[in-house]
DNA sequence: CCGGTCCATTCCTCCAGGTTACCGATCGCA
DNA sequence: TGCGATCGGTAACCTGGAGGAATGGACCGG
């Protein structure tokens, strides 16, 4: 088996995200028979059909499926390999934080200042992304501050900064405005607000904020994302989701001393607070 | 900044490796103008210099350093990408196992019959091997049982199955033998055995057994290493080391429902038993 | 049955990764 | 000091394969 190269691998997913090989050569910059020609090639390579074609469909075998997977952990990992060994050749020092804008639950300046105090501490540049989980394994970032959906935190070490009970963000006017706790049930009947699959298409959160002091939706979050709050807003604890926690991560092989530092730093801040 | 090709990294790690153009060029099966040149590349695609060279030896830089970790993962989650496709296209759906041999405490069997017992179960085919962890991030194996050397463990999710403290082997005769208990400063004037840098060094356990049981050094280990036990050696615990933990670990990013009913079983199996 | 869609095949071009041969720098050694 | 050995870089050439354009062939809707 001769080793796969990762112009095979960025082909195949295109192939496998599009689920079409005219618009997946588009993507790519090259024409369709090219395309064709190399997926077919690492299919015999690897000595499995990837994809079940017809002249008018294309769908992934399981095979395929897994390929996608994977293909995506190693494409990141090369990309991450890239811009790690680029940003220790410069001679620019600096610790590359990524959070999502407002993520940080007003706790970041404190978790800075501690971080100024430790002894090997650099330049920290606040990076905004929508998923601060990926832009770690794709090396945009040494370490990133994110709330606890276990499904992103695979290869990442963290360590929990605070924890809390989710709250609902309900207009003052509300019916259920003024209770002291509300379970899911208590929901039932309201226009709860889903996050979307995609997180490109999360709304600002200052859009559902006004969209709730509207009466058209209410939310269940983090408590440390609903501050700080509208006037014409309330929330209130629910009791029966699990805790939300709000982490430092980073890359679980990283041996950066600098990240170790924030780590402290972090956790000495949050719990000093 | 265009991609990276594994064809690049792949070089690159064997000259890191080597840190001899000459010898690196062999081993890969080329011949060294076409080495200096890709890494030469390289280093120009990356706007980074990887090496310090003389015309008489060779050095990584600091990004050197730093590429040569990420290439590392980077390659491994590539070979794991091949693997995992090939294993998934082949119709004999099974589960690989990685463990050292006889790290599996004798709780294998139990393991074992309590994972046949899950719904889905595969067949389990048990894979030796002296670094499980790397078979894991290489897609050789499907999940490993290990012990806990935290080191390891990036990148990989875990389930405990049992902690203990470790023990001390002495032969029957030494004059700690029968203490209750032990501290590291006890046996600072013995031979301690040392764990080798290097796992493929390691000695075999009947050996190292064989060589307390000689009087020439003594060693501290996880207790159930240490099962089934000579009738010439004992053993005492250690009361001021941190505990060792016996895992199951699986590759971070795996959806693979028979590896979640394996990690399911384990610990019913242990608790249980 | 015809036109449109979509993947595969064919054939050609050209670049980049490989080879051999040679060069320049540096060290050990007489 | 000068000779040979070691080692990485450079030059010139060759070739496999990645990519493009044109075409084929299967399938669908109308």
């Amino acid at each position: 088996m001769d080793r796969l190269e990762t112009r095979e691998l960025a082909y195949f997913l295109a192939v496998a995200e599009e689920l079409h090989f005219g618009r997946a050569a588009i993507r790519l910059g090259i024409a369709q028979p090219a395309l064709s020609k190399t997926v077919r090639q690492l299919e015999r390579r690897l000595g499995v059909t990837l994809f079940e074609r017809t002249s008018r469909a294309v769908a992934l075998t399981e095979a395929g499926r897994v390929l996608a997977r994977e293909a995506g952990v190693a494409l990141a990992a090369m990309s991450a390999a890239a811009l790690r060994t680029q940003r220790a050749g410069t001679r620019d020092p600096r610790l590359l934080l990524a959070m999502k804008p407002g993520g940080d639950a007003g706790l970041l300046p404190a978790i800075l200042a501690a971080y100024d105090r430790e002894p090997q501490a650099l330049p920290v540049e606040v990076v905004f992304g929508a998923a601060p989980s990926r832009m770690l394994r794709e090396g945009q970032a040494d370490a990133a501050l994110l709330h606890a959906p276990p499904d992103e935190l695979a290869g990442l070490d963290t360590e929990t900064l605070l924890t809390e009970a989710p709250v609902a963000v309900l207009p003052v006017s509300h019916p259920l405005a003024h209770r002291a706790s509300l379970r899911m049930a208590d929901l039932a009947g309201e226009n709860l607000h889903r996050k979307p699959a995609d997180p490109g298409a999360m709304k600002p959160l200052s859009e559902l904020m006004h969209l709730i002091a509207l009466g058209r939706t209410v939310a269940v979050l983090p408590r440390v994302l609903t501050r700080p709050l509208r006037d014409d807003l309330i929330t209130v604890p629910m009791t029966d989701l699990p805790p939300v926690a709000l982490l430092l991560a980073w890359p679980a092989h990283s041996t950066s001393r600098p990240v170790a530092a924030l780590a402290r730093a972090a956790a000495a801040a949050i719990s000093g607070s």
